[in-house]
RNA sequence: GGUGCUAUGGCCGAGCGGUUAGGCACAGGUCUGCAAAACCUGCUACAGCGGUUCGAUUCCGCUUGGCACCU
């Protein structure tokens, strides 16, 4: 039997949800959220889950499964998905409907992340407290010394990342750039990639729309819910962030609509970036 | 009609007689476990016309537009 995963993809409002449904009804398939955000239940108005009406047309996995406190990341949601597609294939689907605009976390289940050992968080932050206090030059030169591959490669000014590959090297003893290598790994599957675009104008115009709706819908209460746990990586979103720093006082509630208008504006476009570099996709321009 | 002030890139906004302010917006890009994150790059304008000057966005005059006030 053939066994296929349709990906529906994506910058964010450009209307997956609706798409996928249909498709998913098409196939007799559940859809498969590959959603970063919207896998925490505390979070619906600001990720734009599927409407309650939505969500009972089609079983959908991976929605509102988490909560924000939960520790999650791209290659665990690349173990869980590939579970659940197995399931699901032996259940008898030839044809499984996933969707969402998570690059990486789509990245993740088609090529798959190289085995690197998990890091206690501890770790972690020890070396963001120093990168915060000493900055990424101190760091920078620590990586040169353990791994100079991974120096080399990783855009020096960019501390997280520096951080990440220094956390490895460190826990592991072996520089980061020995675990990386570079060969995709194989899908008993065949995967089928299609984005979904618009012309970047009414896109924009989408998302500044969908904004305002967000906010008519109660997001700021949402996030006034959340601000306990804004520290959370969970909490890292577009939508949030801008409400806390407004909580905060740092900028009144119409400059925070608009910067999540922005920040949502500059989402899509990173999200466009990195889709464009995949010569897979088969795109589909809605309009 | 008169007088005064002003005129900077898509927007805001500094500045100076002789290399690019800056911010915002926008555009392009990077990407192997926080990825809706983090980071990088681009965007050279000084209203128009004359004059002064070796040289004017910066000084002077006129024109045009805006603002304010006066009659």
């Amino acid at each position: 039997m053939r066994r296929r995963l349709e990906i529906i993809l994506g910058p964010t409002a450009v209307g997956k949800t609706e798409y996928s449904i249909a498709k998913a009804l098409e196939y007799g398939s559940p859809v498969i959220s590959c959603d970063s955000r919207q896998l925490f239940r505390e979070m619906s108005i600001g990720t734009a889950v599927p409407s309650p009406e939505q969500l009972a047309l089609v079983p959908h996995y991976f929605i509102q499964t988490l909560s924000v406190t939960d520790p999650y990341t791209a290659g665990t949601y690349e173990a869980d998905a590939l579970r659940l597609m197995d399931r699901l294939f032996a259940e008898g689907h030839e044809t499984l409907v996933m969707t969402g605009g998570s690059m990486m976390y789509i990245d993740a289940v088609c090529y798959g992340l190289d085995d690197f050992p998990e890091v206690p968080l501890m770790l972690r932050q020890h070396l963001l407290d120093c990168l915060r206090s000493e900055g990424v030059e101190v760091l920078a030169d620590q990586l040169k010394e353990l791994d100079p591959i991974s120096w080399k490669e990783i855009d020096l000014s960019n501390g997280q990342r520096v951080v990440r590959a220094l956390e490895v090297c460190l826990y592991t003893g072996e520089p980061f750039s020995s675990f990386k290598t570079r060969r995709f790994k194989e899908r008993d599957f065949e995967i089928v990639k299609t984005g979904l675009s618009r012309p970047r104008e009414q896109l924009y115009e989408r998302i500044d729309a969908r904004v305002l709706k967000m906010m008519d819908d109660g997001l700021e209460e949402e996030a006034r819910r959340l601000l306990p746990y804004r520290d959370r990586p969970a909490l890292q979103t577009v939508g949030y962030r801008e409400l806390f720093d407004y909580f905060d006082g740092k900028f009144p509630l119409d400059e925070a609509v608009r910067l999540i208008q922005r920040n949502t504006r500059h989402y899509a476009k990173r999200q466009l970036t990195w889709w464009r570099r995949d010569p897979s996709i088969r795109w589909i321009e809605l309009a």
